[in-house]
DNA sequence: GATACGTGGAT
DNA sequence: TATCCAAGTAT
């Protein structure tokens, strides 16, 4: 695996160049964050974006966390941007990164895996770096039948048998290149890969039957609505609580949630509210949103919020959900 | 152990 | 279009 990644390894913004020294412990843990269930694709811009702006794990403590936020705004999991404010400031506290598994797990929003896999990458400790790719690389490579996500004790023991003890950074590098690029989850390239001639799924003719999986839950549909109120220019925009759904972010106001399209139930300030004809919907982890867009001219009011220029919504660090719904109204003819 | 928590790309 | 899936963590 260490002979493959010298030659097949991706190039990163966060990996360190070729030949060079260990990479940096603020660039590791910023990307790991930033990788948790959530594709390369989408990081790259997030991370340069990001490391411009603050070079440091200094530089991000001292950041307001509203600045943070918004920058984070489009990457899903906003409990992960409130962790990382958190987590740059206990680092500053300490003095500098913790340098073993253990230190690192105390953090806010480092697991399991974003320990071991800074320790390793980062610090050059041995550690044991089990993430989805890991986790299909290795069921494959054992056969392993119990589904996951019961059977990960399995799969991480049977990664530290073939974990080595140097280079394990990046030795989990190398795997993840290669669940990402070869042993992927549908139609692996088993011609392409350097462990064909040892894994168990490839002999057995049916690599791309692990791992098995527990059977995943239907997504409730759910409907809300969404309250647009403008004021000579401005639109009316306010802060999510710290907790739940888009927790922190700042947001279009929205009536309840339910199971039925709730009208408009519960307005951020009383106005002649029209809902448009058409909707906006949108999928989360766990529930289908159909929203409803009700908008109004309002004069003044005082409300809750802050009232944001209409034109340049788009720096508002909004997440996908309400930048969708901000579209829809600014389309619409109302 | 189960559930809440986003989003966009691939198939 | 529907489903799967991703460098998981917190509670």
């Amino acid at each position: 695996m260490l002979d493959w990644y010298d030659s097949h390894a991706r190039e990163l913004p966060w990996r360190a160049a070729p030949g060079s020294n260990a990479p940096d412990p603020y660039r590791v843990w910023l990307s790991e964050i930033m990788l948790q269930q959530t594709t390369v694709a989408a990081v790259r811009p997030k991370f340069e974006a990001f490391v411009a702006r603050w070079p440091s794990v200094e530089a991000l403590a001292a950041a307001p966390e509203a600045d943070l936020m918004a920058a984070w705004a489009g990457l899903g999991y906003y409990a992960r941007a409130r962790n990382l404010h958190a987590c740059a400031r206990a680092v500053v506290a300490l003095g500098d990164f913790p340098t073993t598994e253990d230190g690192l797990r105390a953090l806010p929003g480092v697991g399991a895996y974003t320990a071991a896999a800074i320790a390793a990458i980062a610090f050059g400790e041995r550690a044991v770096v089990v993430d989805a790719n890991v986790a299909r690389v290795v069921a494959r490579l054992f056969a392993i039948e119990r589904p996951l996500p019961g059977g990960m004790p399995e799969v991480r023991a049977a990664t530290d048998q073939i974990t080595p003890d140097t280079r394990s950074g990046d030795f989990a590098q190398a795997m993840m290149d290669l669940g990402s690029s070869v042993c992927t989850p549908r139609s692996p390239r088993c011609l392409a890969c350097p462990l064909s001639s040892v894994c168990e799924g490839y002999r057995l003719g049916h690599p791309e039957g692990f791992p098995i999986k527990a059977a995943k839950l239907a997504k409730p549909q759910r409907h809300g609505t969404i309250f647009w109120a403008q004021h000579d220019g401005k639109v009316l925009l306010v802060r999510r609580p710290p907790r739940g759904l888009l927790g922190g972010m700042r947001a279009l106001p929205t009536g309840p949630w339910a199971d039925t399209p709730p009208g408009l139930a519960d307005p951020p300030l009383p106005a002649d509210w029209q809902l448009l004809p058409q909707t906006v919907a949108h999928v989360f982890t766990h529930f289908r949103l159909k929203l409803s867009l009700a908008v109004a001219r309002v004069d003044g009011h005082a409300a809750d919020g802050e009232w944001w220029d209409e034109t340049g919504i788009d720096s508002a660090g909004l997440p996908t959900v309400f930048a969708k719904a901000a579209d829809a109204i600014r389309r619409a003819r109302w």
